[in-house]
DNA sequence: GTCTATAGGTAGATAGAC
DNA sequence: GTCTATCTACCTATAGAC
């Protein structure tokens, strides 16, 4: 029989051994990272026996792979789509912003977890893994700054910069929560909120910035 | 005998095996996380026996809390001096953020280390250590700019996201290296460099978006 | 204080019944 | 495909010699 993969979703079938294996493994793993992870505890988060793990997946390694990578991907492709859009640059900074947040809203806790398996791995498997195709690549975007600073449209500044500064205010807040939340008392709902006000803050700051005075 | 910290620092005597220990586990720690590292590796390279870790530190926790403590104060002092600091706003800023990346500089791998840590652990071990007398603490030059913002000095901003972005922008390059390097097709080297000169990226862009435009 | 040896427990992975 | 039982390796921690 083939399996449609939206069944599970919509039509509200049992979910496969092998996607409810996926979706534990993707709590344990995000939750405790590789080596704090237990190939029991997913079993049990799965309500099933750790031999059907391995029947699955073969070993840990591979079970792993398969959850990093898919949290990998969930961001680049949309990110990637308006990086190479064709939109004047102000608007696609805030579309950027807009849509990153949103993602990131609704996974908070994956980046910390690819940085953090991205740091404890050789520079080899990281090089591997950003030549996939679903890598972040704001190639595009870099051209545009530089393009409206040669036309004077925006003030001078280093490209590489701005993205970095664009990344980092989204991304931040998010990776170091547990310190933030903690930093300004806010608890889970209050900080989620004030990231979602933050959008428009990140926009406007990046825009005020490089906005040539009149 | 009294055994005076600097001795082993400043006039080249071996160091004391606790201080071997710690500087081995510190390593190790900072660089695969308490679930990732091994007592025996540990050991190995302090160049001794895992008996006497447990001989000075008793377990793996204590000698992990004080590894961690020790990378956890290593941030907050200088930084809380700054944000207290009885300074111009503008030049707060630009202080802020040189010291900050000269710290980050020194210390690359602390931030992702502490953070992920923090992320592994329940709220309330996360509201203990932030506790702490010697943790960040904003609060001087969130009133600071608001005070600007009232007086006109400054373009209406929420103090809470400005200090975000400030933060955001110095350390999130250095949690996220792995990625950016290979993103950026730089090596080690090149990194550092780049991130040198961000001191005066970050101090420009922030500067510039929120001053009141003439 | 420092070492060797080992106890005691737990992890990933496999074998084999059903 | 799914379960139980178990193997083997490894890890923390301790015991005890020197």
């Amino acid at each position: 029989m083939v399996k449609l993969l939206w069944a599970n979703k919509y039509y509200g079938m049992e979910a496969s051994t092998e996607d409810k294996i996926l979706a534990a493994a993707k709590e344990i793993f995000i939750q405790k990272g590789y080596a704090g992870a237990r190939m029991q505890e997913i079993a049990d988060r799965a309500g099933m026996n750790k031999g059907l793990l391995h029947y699955y997946f073969k070993n840990k390694d591979k079970l792993f792979s398969a959850v990093f990578m898919e949290a990998f991907r969930k961001f680049a492709p949309r990110l990637n789509q308006i990086f190479e859009a064709d939109m004047p640059l102000f608007e696609k900074i805030e579309t950027y912003v807009d849509e990153y947040m949103d993602i990131l809203l609704q996974n908070p806790m994956i980046p910390s977890f690819v940085i953090h398996e991205l740091n404890q791995r050789q520079e080899e498997f990281v090089q591997e893994i950003m030549s996939n195709k679903d890598r972040p690549n704001p190639m595009k975007l870099i051209v545009q700054i530089q393009s409206e600073v040669q036309k004077g449209n925006i003030r001078d500044i280093n490209p590489l910069h701005l993205v970095m500064n664009m990344i980092s205010m989204c991304v931040f807040p998010f990776v170091a929560s547990p310190l933030l939340k903690q930093l300004l008392q806010m608890d889970q709902k209050t900080y989620l909120q004030f990231m979602e006000l933050r959008k428009k803050e990140i926009s406007t700051f990046i825009i005020e910035s490089i906005k040539i005075k009149k």
